[in-house]
DNA sequence: GTCTATATGTGGATAGAC
DNA sequence: GTCTATCCACATATAGAC
Protein backbone atom coordinates (compact mmCIF):
# COMPACT_ATOMS: atom_id res chain seq x y z
CA UNK A 1 0.00 0.00 0.00
CA UNK A 2 0.92 3.19 -0.96
CA UNK A 3 1.63 5.93 1.97
CA UNK A 4 0.23 9.04 1.71
CA UNK A 5 2.48 12.14 1.09
CA UNK A 6 1.38 13.78 4.30
CA UNK A 7 1.78 17.35 2.67
CA UNK A 8 0.47 20.26 5.29
CA UNK A 9 -3.04 21.15 4.57
CA UNK A 10 -3.75 18.96 2.05
CA UNK A 11 -4.14 15.52 4.13
CA UNK A 12 -5.37 12.77 1.35
CA UNK A 13 -8.96 13.05 3.10
CA UNK A 14 -9.22 16.59 2.24
CA UNK A 15 -8.37 15.92 -0.86
CA UNK A 16 -10.54 12.97 -1.65
CA UNK A 17 -13.47 15.48 -0.32
CA UNK A 18 -12.27 18.24 -2.42
CA UNK A 19 -12.51 15.86 -5.52
CA UNK A 20 -16.20 14.76 -4.57
CA UNK A 21 -17.04 18.06 -4.15
CA UNK A 22 -15.80 20.11 -7.17
CA UNK A 23 -17.40 16.78 -8.85
CA UNK A 24 -20.46 17.48 -6.99
CA UNK A 25 -20.88 21.16 -7.59
CA UNK A 26 -20.29 21.08 -11.56
CA UNK A 27 -23.29 18.24 -11.45
CA UNK A 28 -25.39 20.90 -9.87
CA UNK A 29 -24.67 24.15 -8.51
CA UNK A 30 -23.45 25.36 -5.32
CA UNK A 31 -26.79 25.50 -4.05
CA UNK A 32 -28.42 22.70 -5.21
CA UNK A 33 -25.55 20.69 -3.87
CA UNK A 34 -25.96 19.02 -0.55
CA UNK A 35 -23.54 17.75 2.14
CA UNK A 36 -25.14 14.12 1.72
CA UNK A 37 -24.70 14.84 -2.26
CA UNK A 38 -20.70 15.28 -1.54
CA UNK A 39 -21.43 12.51 1.15
CA UNK A 40 -22.94 9.54 -1.71
CA UNK A 41 -19.63 10.31 -4.16
CA UNK A 42 -17.35 9.55 -1.36
CA UNK A 43 -19.31 6.17 0.16
CA UNK A 44 -19.27 8.21 3.38
CA UNK A 45 -21.69 9.99 5.59
CA UNK A 46 -21.21 14.15 5.99
CA UNK A 47 -19.97 13.29 9.23
CA UNK A 48 -16.85 12.72 7.69
CA UNK A 49 -16.87 15.50 5.54
CA UNK A 50 -17.25 17.87 8.98
CA UNK A 51 -14.45 16.26 10.10
CA UNK A 52 -12.50 17.87 7.61
CA UNK A 53 -14.22 21.14 7.10
CA UNK A 54 -16.45 23.33 9.04
CA UNK A 55 -18.75 24.73 6.49
CA UNK A 56 -20.41 23.99 2.99
CA UNK A 57 -18.87 27.47 1.78
CA UNK A 58 -15.70 26.65 3.38
CA UNK A 59 -15.11 23.44 0.88
CA UNK A 60 -16.62 25.73 -2.10
CA UNK A 61 -13.86 28.58 -1.43
CA UNK A 62 -11.00 25.65 -1.60
CA UNK A 63 -12.46 24.17 -4.63
CA UNK A 64 -12.21 27.65 -6.24
CA UNK A 65 -8.89 28.39 -5.07
CA UNK A 66 -7.44 25.26 -6.17
CA UNK A 67 -8.77 25.68 -9.56
CA UNK A 68 -7.16 29.21 -10.12
CA UNK A 69 -4.05 27.95 -8.62
CA UNK A 70 -3.81 25.17 -11.40
CA UNK A 71 -4.68 28.09 -13.70
CA UNK A 72 -1.95 30.09 -12.97
CA UNK A 73 0.21 27.94 -12.13
CA UNK A 74 0.45 27.15 -15.68
CA UNK A 75 0.07 30.16 -17.53
CA UNK A 76 2.98 31.98 -15.19
CA UNK A 77 5.77 30.57 -16.76
CA UNK A 78 4.35 30.62 -20.40
CA UNK A 79 3.20 34.37 -19.87
CA UNK A 80 6.86 35.66 -18.82
CA UNK A 81 8.95 33.41 -21.47
CA UNK A 82 9.70 37.05 -22.86
CA UNK A 83 12.28 34.68 -25.52
CA UNK A 84 8.93 33.21 -26.99
CA UNK A 85 7.87 35.77 -29.90
CA UNK A 86 4.17 37.06 -28.86
CA UNK A 87 2.09 35.32 -31.15
CA UNK A 88 3.89 31.61 -30.00
CA UNK A 89 3.66 32.67 -26.74
CA UNK A 90 -0.14 33.54 -26.67
CA UNK A 91 -0.89 30.13 -28.61
CA UNK A 92 0.44 28.41 -25.73
CA UNK A 93 -1.17 30.16 -23.03
CA UNK A 94 -4.36 29.69 -24.69
CA UNK A 95 -3.91 26.08 -25.50
CA UNK A 96 -3.05 25.65 -21.71
CA UNK A 97 -6.38 27.61 -20.55
CA UNK A 98 -8.25 25.64 -22.91
CA UNK A 99 -6.78 22.11 -22.15
CA UNK A 100 -7.21 22.88 -18.78
CA UNK A 101 -11.22 23.56 -19.13
CA UNK A 102 -11.33 20.26 -20.04
CA UNK A 103 -8.68 17.67 -18.45
CA UNK A 104 -10.00 19.41 -15.40
CA UNK A 105 -13.48 20.38 -16.05
CA UNK A 106 -14.55 19.95 -12.58
CA UNK A 107 -12.52 22.13 -10.57
CA UNK A 108 -12.05 24.61 -13.34
CA UNK A 109 -15.81 24.79 -14.30
CA UNK A 110 -16.36 25.75 -10.70
CA UNK A 111 -13.77 28.41 -10.52
CA UNK A 112 -14.86 30.09 -13.63
CA UNK A 113 -18.25 30.16 -12.64
CA UNK A 114 -17.58 31.45 -9.10
CA UNK A 115 -15.25 34.41 -10.30
CA UNK A 116 -16.83 35.17 -13.21
CA UNK A 117 -20.48 34.99 -12.42
CA UNK A 118 -20.43 36.97 -9.01
CA UNK A 119 -21.71 33.46 -7.71
CA UNK A 120 -19.08 34.14 -5.30
CA UNK A 121 -22.07 36.14 -3.78
CA UNK A 122 -24.43 33.43 -3.01
CA UNK A 123 -21.79 31.84 -0.67
CA UNK A 124 -20.95 33.39 2.47
CA UNK A 125 -17.30 34.12 2.99
CA UNK A 126 -15.31 36.60 4.43
CA UNK A 127 -14.15 39.91 2.40
CA UNK A 128 -10.52 39.05 2.62
CA UNK A 129 -11.30 35.92 0.78
CA UNK A 130 -13.38 37.13 -1.67
CA UNK A 131 -10.66 39.85 -2.34
CA UNK A 132 -8.00 37.61 -2.70
CA UNK A 133 -9.82 35.47 -5.80
CA UNK A 134 -10.81 38.72 -7.60
CA UNK A 135 -7.12 39.89 -7.58
CA UNK A 136 -6.17 36.33 -8.54
CA UNK A 137 -9.06 36.67 -11.55
CA UNK A 138 -7.21 40.15 -12.37
CA UNK A 139 -3.61 39.05 -12.41
CA UNK A 140 -4.73 36.18 -14.77
CA UNK A 141 -6.28 38.55 -17.02
CA UNK A 142 -3.36 40.95 -17.44
CA UNK A 143 -0.60 38.42 -18.32
CA UNK A 144 -3.65 37.80 -21.46
CA UNK A 145 -3.30 41.30 -21.77
CA UNK A 146 0.14 42.44 -22.03
CA UNK A 147 1.18 39.63 -24.54
CA UNK A 148 -1.51 40.63 -26.53
CA UNK A 149 -0.32 44.50 -26.67
CA UNK A 150 3.16 43.03 -26.72
CA UNK A 151 1.72 41.64 -30.30
CA UNK A 152 0.16 44.38 -31.32
CA UNK A 153 3.23 46.59 -30.66
CA UNK A 154 4.96 44.06 -33.09
CA UNK A 155 2.69 44.41 -35.47
CA UNK A 156 2.15 40.48 -35.84
CA UNK A 157 -1.64 41.00 -33.99
CA UNK A 158 -4.04 43.18 -36.01
CA UNK A 159 -4.76 46.99 -33.93
CA UNK A 160 -6.88 45.93 -30.59
CA UNK A 161 -7.24 47.34 -28.00
CA UNK A 162 -5.60 44.49 -25.36
CA UNK A 163 -8.34 45.04 -22.26
CA UNK A 164 -11.11 44.79 -24.46
CA UNK A 165 -9.65 41.78 -26.80
CA UNK A 166 -8.99 39.54 -23.43
CA UNK A 167 -12.86 39.73 -22.87
CA UNK A 168 -14.07 37.35 -26.10
CA UNK A 169 -10.73 35.82 -26.15
CA UNK A 170 -10.95 34.38 -22.71
CA UNK A 171 -15.20 33.98 -22.80
CA UNK A 172 -14.46 31.67 -25.58
CA UNK A 173 -12.15 29.54 -23.39
CA UNK A 174 -14.09 29.81 -20.58
CA UNK A 175 -17.39 29.06 -22.10
CA UNK A 176 -15.60 25.00 -22.85
CA UNK A 177 -15.50 24.41 -19.35
CA UNK A 178 -19.69 25.05 -19.59
CA UNK A 179 -20.53 22.76 -22.79
CA UNK A 180 -17.75 20.28 -22.91
CA UNK A 181 -18.77 16.79 -21.42
CA UNK A 182 -16.13 15.02 -19.42
CA UNK A 183 -17.74 11.79 -19.95
CA UNK A 184 -16.99 12.14 -23.64
CA UNK A 185 -13.46 13.27 -23.90
CA UNK A 186 -10.59 11.20 -24.31
CA UNK A 187 -6.98 12.36 -24.22
CA UNK A 188 -6.22 12.74 -27.65
CA UNK A 189 -9.44 14.44 -28.86
CA UNK A 190 -9.17 17.26 -26.32
CA UNK A 191 -5.68 17.49 -27.48
CA UNK A 192 -7.17 18.49 -31.08
CA UNK A 193 -9.88 20.16 -29.47
CA UNK A 194 -7.26 22.88 -27.31
CA UNK A 195 -5.49 22.82 -30.82
CA UNK A 196 -8.35 24.04 -32.90
CA UNK A 197 -9.50 26.71 -30.33
CA UNK A 198 -5.70 27.63 -29.75
CA UNK A 199 -5.43 27.75 -33.79
CA UNK A 200 -8.63 29.98 -34.30
CA UNK A 201 -8.48 32.03 -31.83
CA UNK A 202 -4.54 33.06 -32.06
CA UNK A 203 -5.41 32.86 -35.93
CA UNK A 204 -8.09 36.09 -35.30
CA UNK A 205 -5.61 38.25 -33.82
CA UNK A 206 -3.03 37.48 -36.20
CA UNK A 207 -2.11 40.14 -38.73
CA UNK A 208 -0.43 38.56 -41.38
CA UNK A 209 -1.58 35.38 -43.23
CA UNK A 210 1.47 33.39 -44.84
CA UNK A 211 1.19 30.55 -42.76
CA UNK A 212 -2.90 30.05 -44.19
CA UNK A 213 -3.18 26.72 -45.70
CA UNK B 1 -55.33 54.57 -16.24
CA UNK B 2 -54.51 52.53 -19.31
CA UNK B 3 -56.09 49.62 -20.37
CA UNK B 4 -53.55 46.52 -20.10
CA UNK B 5 -53.29 44.42 -23.25
CA UNK B 6 -55.50 41.03 -22.87
CA UNK B 7 -52.64 38.83 -25.00
CA UNK B 8 -53.89 35.52 -23.94
CA UNK B 9 -51.54 33.34 -21.43
CA UNK B 10 -49.63 36.86 -20.81
CA UNK B 11 -51.79 39.15 -18.75
CA UNK B 12 -50.23 42.27 -16.56
CA UNK B 13 -49.81 39.90 -13.88
CA UNK B 14 -47.44 37.47 -15.31
CA UNK B 15 -45.54 39.73 -17.43
CA UNK B 16 -44.73 41.53 -14.27
CA UNK B 17 -43.67 38.36 -12.21
CA UNK B 18 -41.53 37.20 -15.31
CA UNK B 19 -39.62 40.24 -14.83
CA UNK B 20 -39.50 40.22 -11.56
CA UNK B 21 -38.47 36.58 -11.55
CA UNK B 22 -35.71 37.00 -14.11
CA UNK B 23 -33.94 40.04 -12.19
CA UNK B 24 -34.31 37.77 -8.69
CA UNK B 25 -32.93 34.07 -10.84
CA UNK B 26 -29.85 36.47 -12.48
CA UNK B 27 -28.52 37.76 -9.12
CA UNK B 28 -28.86 34.26 -6.68
CA UNK B 29 -29.03 31.90 -8.93
CA UNK B 30 -32.19 29.50 -9.69
CA UNK B 31 -31.97 27.55 -6.19
CA UNK B 32 -30.45 30.29 -4.17
CA UNK B 33 -33.77 32.45 -5.06
CA UNK B 34 -36.82 31.97 -2.60
CA UNK B 35 -40.22 32.80 -3.94
CA UNK B 36 -39.92 35.48 -0.96
CA UNK B 37 -36.87 36.67 -2.88
CA UNK B 38 -39.08 37.28 -6.05
CA UNK B 39 -42.20 38.42 -4.19
CA UNK B 40 -40.11 41.09 -2.58
CA UNK B 41 -38.78 42.01 -6.00
CA UNK B 42 -42.80 42.64 -6.43
CA UNK B 43 -43.76 44.88 -3.33
CA UNK B 44 -46.17 41.88 -2.54
CA UNK B 45 -45.85 38.77 -0.83
CA UNK B 46 -45.75 35.15 -3.04
CA UNK B 47 -49.72 34.37 -2.69
CA UNK B 48 -49.91 36.34 -5.61
CA UNK B 49 -47.11 34.76 -7.69
CA UNK B 50 -48.99 31.08 -6.89
CA UNK B 51 -52.29 32.72 -7.84
CA UNK B 52 -50.21 33.15 -11.77
CA UNK B 53 -47.76 30.07 -11.42
CA UNK B 54 -48.23 26.41 -9.68
CA UNK B 55 -44.30 26.24 -9.03
CA UNK B 56 -41.16 27.99 -9.15
CA UNK B 57 -40.06 25.81 -11.60
CA UNK B 58 -42.65 26.74 -14.12
CA UNK B 59 -41.45 30.25 -13.56
CA UNK B 60 -38.12 29.80 -14.37
CA UNK B 61 -38.68 27.76 -17.74
CA UNK B 62 -41.25 30.46 -18.34
CA UNK B 63 -37.86 32.68 -18.20
CA UNK B 64 -36.08 30.53 -20.34
CA UNK B 65 -38.13 30.54 -23.30
CA UNK B 66 -39.24 34.01 -23.23
CA UNK B 67 -35.43 34.90 -23.31
CA UNK B 68 -34.99 32.39 -25.92
CA UNK B 69 -37.49 33.56 -28.44
CA UNK B 70 -35.95 37.23 -27.80
CA UNK B 71 -32.38 35.62 -29.49
CA UNK B 72 -34.21 33.75 -32.24
CA UNK B 73 -36.92 36.28 -33.19
CA UNK B 74 -34.55 39.40 -33.66
CA UNK B 75 -31.66 36.34 -35.30
CA UNK B 76 -34.35 34.63 -38.01
CA UNK B 77 -34.73 37.70 -40.50
CA UNK B 78 -30.95 38.96 -40.19
CA UNK B 79 -29.71 34.91 -40.82
CA UNK B 80 -32.18 34.38 -43.84
CA UNK B 81 -31.31 37.64 -45.46
CA UNK B 82 -29.72 36.04 -48.40
CA UNK B 83 -29.09 39.13 -50.26
CA UNK B 84 -27.03 40.66 -47.55
CA UNK B 85 -23.28 39.66 -48.18
CA UNK B 86 -21.93 37.06 -45.63
CA UNK B 87 -19.38 38.86 -43.91
CA UNK B 88 -22.36 41.30 -43.09
CA UNK B 89 -24.35 39.23 -42.12
CA UNK B 90 -22.58 37.82 -39.85
CA UNK B 91 -21.75 41.31 -37.81
CA UNK B 92 -25.34 42.34 -37.89
CA UNK B 93 -26.06 38.81 -35.84
CA UNK B 94 -23.38 39.24 -33.65
CA UNK B 95 -24.46 42.59 -32.69
CA UNK B 96 -27.64 41.50 -32.00
CA UNK B 97 -26.78 38.60 -29.90
CA UNK B 98 -24.01 41.00 -27.88
CA UNK B 99 -26.36 44.09 -27.75
CA UNK B 100 -29.13 41.95 -26.10
CA UNK B 101 -26.83 39.66 -23.79
CA UNK B 102 -26.79 43.26 -22.16
CA UNK B 103 -30.26 45.50 -23.01
CA UNK B 104 -31.99 42.31 -22.42
CA UNK B 105 -29.40 41.00 -19.57
CA UNK B 106 -31.60 39.60 -16.47
CA UNK B 107 -33.72 36.91 -19.43
CA UNK B 108 -30.61 36.39 -21.74
CA UNK B 109 -28.37 35.45 -18.79
CA UNK B 110 -30.99 33.03 -17.31
CA UNK B 111 -31.62 31.22 -20.41
CA UNK B 112 -28.18 31.57 -21.65
CA UNK B 113 -26.71 29.51 -18.11
CA UNK B 114 -30.14 26.90 -18.00
CA UNK B 115 -29.20 25.97 -22.03
CA UNK B 116 -25.67 25.74 -22.49
CA UNK B 117 -24.91 24.45 -18.79
CA UNK B 118 -26.95 22.22 -18.06
CA UNK B 119 -28.60 24.42 -15.48
CA UNK B 120 -32.05 22.91 -16.77
CA UNK B 121 -31.13 19.43 -14.89
CA UNK B 122 -31.48 21.98 -11.87
CA UNK B 123 -35.02 22.14 -12.20
CA UNK B 124 -37.39 19.51 -12.40
CA UNK B 125 -39.19 19.96 -16.12
CA UNK B 126 -41.15 17.60 -18.01
CA UNK B 127 -39.04 16.05 -20.42
CA UNK B 128 -41.17 17.36 -23.94
CA UNK B 129 -40.05 21.04 -22.27
CA UNK B 130 -36.42 20.21 -21.85
CA UNK B 131 -36.61 18.93 -25.73
CA UNK B 132 -38.31 21.84 -26.62
CA UNK B 133 -35.34 24.30 -24.92
CA UNK B 134 -32.68 21.68 -26.31
CA UNK B 135 -34.08 22.34 -29.88
CA UNK B 136 -34.01 25.66 -29.60
CA UNK B 137 -30.76 25.98 -28.95
CA UNK B 138 -29.72 24.13 -31.78
CA UNK B 139 -31.67 25.45 -34.70
CA UNK B 140 -30.02 28.87 -33.18
CA UNK B 141 -26.61 27.97 -33.40
CA UNK B 142 -27.23 26.49 -36.99
CA UNK B 143 -27.81 29.81 -38.30
CA UNK B 144 -24.55 30.90 -37.32
CA UNK B 145 -22.85 27.90 -38.48
CA UNK B 146 -24.81 28.21 -41.60
CA UNK B 147 -23.55 31.93 -42.50
CA UNK B 148 -20.09 31.03 -41.49
CA UNK B 149 -19.86 28.26 -44.03
CA UNK B 150 -20.97 30.31 -46.53
CA UNK B 151 -18.86 32.76 -46.00
CA UNK B 152 -15.74 30.09 -45.94
CA UNK B 153 -17.41 28.75 -49.22
CA UNK B 154 -16.90 32.86 -50.89
CA UNK B 155 -13.52 33.07 -49.16
CA UNK B 156 -14.20 36.26 -47.46
CA UNK B 157 -13.46 34.04 -44.05
CA UNK B 158 -10.81 32.41 -43.60
CA UNK B 159 -11.20 28.36 -43.54
CA UNK B 160 -12.49 27.44 -40.34
CA UNK B 161 -14.84 24.49 -39.53
CA UNK B 162 -18.31 25.91 -39.18
CA UNK B 163 -19.76 23.69 -36.38
CA UNK B 164 -16.37 24.06 -34.13
CA UNK B 165 -15.90 27.71 -35.47
CA UNK B 166 -19.14 28.36 -33.59
CA UNK B 167 -18.79 27.22 -30.24
CA UNK B 168 -15.98 29.89 -29.58
CA UNK B 169 -17.69 32.36 -31.44
CA UNK B 170 -20.85 32.36 -28.92
CA UNK B 171 -19.10 31.48 -26.28
CA UNK B 172 -17.51 34.83 -26.32
CA UNK B 173 -20.73 36.66 -26.76
CA UNK B 174 -22.81 34.62 -24.30
CA UNK B 175 -19.84 35.32 -22.20
CA UNK B 176 -20.88 38.69 -21.59
CA UNK B 177 -23.96 38.25 -20.15
CA UNK B 178 -21.67 36.78 -17.36
CA UNK B 179 -19.68 39.68 -16.80
CA UNK B 180 -21.39 42.66 -17.88
CA UNK B 181 -23.20 44.93 -14.80
CA UNK B 182 -26.57 46.09 -15.98
CA UNK B 183 -25.90 48.55 -13.36
CA UNK B 184 -22.86 50.51 -15.35
CA UNK B 185 -24.22 50.53 -18.70
CA UNK B 186 -26.02 53.06 -20.37
CA UNK B 187 -27.58 52.96 -23.89
CA UNK B 188 -24.50 54.45 -25.46
CA UNK B 189 -21.84 52.45 -24.06
CA UNK B 190 -23.87 49.22 -24.94
CA UNK B 191 -23.69 50.07 -28.23
CA UNK B 192 -19.95 51.25 -28.33
CA UNK B 193 -19.34 47.13 -26.42
CA UNK B 194 -21.88 45.54 -28.87
CA UNK B 195 -20.18 47.27 -31.97
CA UNK B 196 -16.39 46.67 -30.78
CA UNK B 197 -17.06 43.05 -30.22
CA UNK B 198 -18.51 42.52 -33.52
CA UNK B 199 -15.60 44.23 -35.22
CA UNK B 200 -13.89 42.21 -33.36
CA UNK B 201 -15.06 38.43 -34.04
CA UNK B 202 -16.02 39.09 -37.62
CA UNK B 203 -12.37 40.75 -37.77
CA UNK B 204 -11.19 37.54 -36.39
CA UNK B 205 -13.03 35.43 -39.14
CA UNK B 206 -12.17 37.31 -42.74
CA UNK B 207 -9.45 36.41 -45.25
CA UNK B 208 -9.01 40.18 -46.39
CA UNK B 209 -7.94 42.97 -43.99
CA UNK B 210 -8.40 45.75 -47.22
CA UNK B 211 -10.65 47.84 -44.25
CA UNK B 212 -7.99 47.16 -41.87
CA UNK B 213 -6.95 51.03 -40.30
C1' DG C 1 -56.77 38.58 -6.82
C1' DT C 2 -54.01 39.16 -2.87
C1' DC C 3 -53.27 38.43 1.69
C1' DT C 4 -51.93 35.64 6.27
C1' DA C 5 -51.30 31.55 8.24
C1' DT C 6 -49.49 26.88 8.20
C1' DA C 7 -48.38 22.13 6.72
C1' DT C 8 -44.48 19.67 5.21
C1' DG C 9 -40.00 18.50 3.48
C1' DT C 10 -35.17 19.27 3.07
C1' DG C 11 -30.61 20.39 4.27
C1' DG C 12 -26.69 22.55 7.02
C1' DA C 13 -24.64 21.82 11.12
C1' DT C 14 -23.83 19.61 15.84
C1' DA C 15 -23.52 15.99 19.61
C1' DG C 16 -21.99 12.10 21.02
C1' DA C 17 -21.49 6.87 20.40
C1' DC C 18 -18.08 3.70 18.64
C1' DG D 1 -11.79 9.42 12.24
C1' DT D 2 -16.29 8.01 10.92
C1' DC D 3 -20.69 6.94 12.08
C1' DT D 4 -25.97 7.78 13.62
C1' DA D 5 -29.31 10.73 15.48
C1' DT D 6 -31.12 15.04 15.93
C1' DC D 7 -31.81 20.11 16.13
C1' DC D 8 -33.32 23.96 13.74
C1' DA D 9 -33.74 27.29 10.10
C1' DC D 10 -35.67 28.02 5.84
C1' DA D 11 -38.35 27.42 1.61
C1' DT D 12 -42.04 25.34 -1.38
C1' DA D 13 -46.57 24.97 -1.69
C1' DT D 14 -51.42 25.03 0.13
C1' DA D 15 -55.72 26.58 2.69
C1' DG D 16 -58.67 29.71 3.51
C1' DA D 17 -59.88 34.65 5.08
C1' DC D 18 -60.79 39.14 3.03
Amino acid sequence: MNQPLARPGAGAGRREILEAAATAFTRRGYASTSMDDIADLLGATKGRIYHYYRAKADIFLDVVLTGMDELIAGIEPLATAVDVPPADRLWRMVHYHAGLMMTRHSFQRVAIQAVEMRRVGEVPARQSTLDTIINLRDRYEQYFADVIEEGTRQRVFRKVAPRVATKPLLGALNWISLWFDPERGDYASIQRLADEFADFVVGGLRLTRASEP
